[in-house]
DNA sequence: AAATATACATAAGAATATTATGTATATCCA
DNA sequence: TGGATATACATAATATTCTTATGTATATTT
């Protein structure tokens, strides 16, 4: 009902990790570029996420434990895809179930649960 | 159902403003003591304003024409009442509509839709 | 009288993003 | 065949927004 523009990025900030780890819960192993473009697609171009802060993401959630990396070479290319380790499974759901909770005490404050017109 | 533990700071990072915009047009003139004891009551201290947070956020709202402060002495003691204003009304609504988009967004990509048990 | 609560404020540091830049290969299409 | 675009990685400089620590001071409770 009202045009799509991505959000402010201070909202983005602090879920990138939860993205991803669900996303490869989901999908499966996928590589860096693949995963900035199905969050695109999944969400309209609302969130579009950067290089310049996916790629360390992945670093930090392969140092963590979270991720391990399996180099293809595409041709001359190099793909690295990323895939859950069991911790990483365990850590998807701890931060699914603190974005989950976090977000009904946001509704909850916001007022957002009563039915209401534009506000 | 589980125990109740402070949400990770990542997450209410780029809520406080939205927060504390739509807390001033529910309950109308508040100084910011009063707002962080406000907020952790509602959420059961689940989230904690921090006043290092909250102070400067105040004072940058302000100064973009969001609020407007009112002295009040209590004895001796200053108390700042902050206020929306015309335009802090618009920013409250352009967040909170944001903020209850970009939610809905986050439902989807992390598949909190379909009714599921613990994640 | 001491501890806690109220009430403001700012500075140093951490975390996490954006923007810019760099490198390189692959594909499309005119 | 050559230029634009897409694919695919990476890092550095910068910005934002928080936490933690510190500072000042008054009021209330025990």
């Amino acid at each position: 009902m009202y045009i799509c523009v991505m959000y402010s990025s201070e909202l983005i900030k602090g879920t990138l990790k939860t993205i991803v780890l669900n996303l490869l819960k989901d999908h499966g192993k996928m590589y860096g570029y693949e995963i900035t473009q199905k969050v695109k697609d999944l969400t309209q171009d609302k969130i579009q996420i950067t290089e310049g802060a996916l790629y360390p993401t992945l670093h930090a959630l392969e140092e963590h434990g979270d991720l391990t990396v399996e180099k293809v070479y595409i041709g001359r290319r190099v793909r690295k895809y990323y895939l859950l380790t069991d911790q990483g499974m365990e850590t998807r759901s701890e931060r699914v179930n603190e974005l989950a909770d976090f977000m009904k005490t946001m509704r909850f404050l916001l007022d957002l649960d009563v039915a209401k017109g534009h506000v």
